[in-house]
DNA sequence: GCGTGATGTTGAA
DNA sequence: TCAACCTCACGCC
């Protein structure tokens, strides 16, 4: 269940461990098993994440993965293989084992069809080469709430729902505020803060973003972390108090997903 | 044990 | 706007 700074952690792991290196290749589940047998004692050249997809490659040859909601891309023990009825691929060297269970996407695709895949996709704040301006040029343009904005991968990549409620919270800026009601300054400020974050989250492997100020080492209330392992001001604190101003955090459904938010910390207009 | 929701996206209505 | 998809951990008996 990964926003951005999860894929690019893995494909970190992934170079690390495996480029420039044969890797066996399978597919117990068999969904996957015609490519994996393809690739099977290839060398994997580079692994590379761009938003939420990951791209595992064989020189010419391409793995895309998106996990989707509920996929898993996880490092195991060596050894016998737990549960191959829902284990879709697994790569390894013998040493070191790395299986994906549940994706929403796992192909095998060419370069060109790879650079069709990032070509569709908006700046991602992980990446040196975003260009924040790409993204501004369309939110700026739609009267959509600014809530959805920050989820469409075609605005900014990588984005999902935790860091979008917690950017917003603390630029405190309403969810609902139209796209062209927002300022270029507000916008800027928006994506400096997920610059900022989202690589904590990659290193950190969490999404932490209460400030210092409100931290629990500095109130000293307890640590108040989710399931996802980090510390926030709203994901997911819905009807608890918020961190800044005591005020119940709310939360209603926002095209399909769960949007948390303060009323007093984020005013409308 | 069972039901549900979850860091997501797609495609149909 | 809604259902579908893929898996699993959690809460509630």
């Amino acid at each position: 269940m990964p926003e951005g700074h999860v894929i690019h952690r893995l494909a970190a792991e992934l170079g690390a461990a495996f480029a420039g290196r044969p890797v066996r290749v399978s597919s117990p589940q068999g969904r996957f098993a015609a490519a994996a047998a393809g690739l099977d004692g290839a060398k994997l050249t580079a692994a590379e994440a761009y938003g939420k997809h990951l791209f595992i490659e064989f020189d010419a040859r391409v793995i895309h993965l998106h996990l989707g909601l509920i996929g898993k891309l996880r490092w195991v023990a060596p050894g016998p293989v737990l549960n191959p009825a829902t284990l879709r691929l697994l790569i390894s060297d013998g040493r070191q084992v790395v299986e994906l269970r549940g994706p929403q996407t796992c192909e095998l695709i060419t370069v060109a069809e790879r650079d069709a895949v990032v070509a569709g996709l908006g700046p991602d704040p992980l990446r040196a080469d975003a260009d924040p301006q790409l993204a501004w040029q369309r939110v700026h343009r739609s009267s959509r709430p600014i809530a959805a904005l920050l989820m469409d991968q075609r605005i900014a990549a990588g984005v999902g729902n935790i860091y979008r409620c917690e950017v917003l919270f603390r630029a405190g800026v309403h969810p609902e505020l139209p796209g062209t009601e927002l300022t270029e300054g507000t916008w800027a400020l928006l994506w400096r803060d997920l610059v900022e974050l989202m690589p904590l989250g990659v290193r950190d492997g969490r999404i932490d973003t209460v400030r210092e100020a409100e931290s629990p080492e500095r109130t000293g209330r307890p640590p108040r972390v989710d399931r996802h392992g980090g510390e926030v001001y709203v994901y997911r604190r819905a009807g608890d108090d918020c961190l800044v101003c005591g005020r119940g955090i709310s939360v209603r459904q926002l095209s399909g997903r769960s949007l948390y938010w303060c009323e007093n910390c984020q005013p409308p207009r």
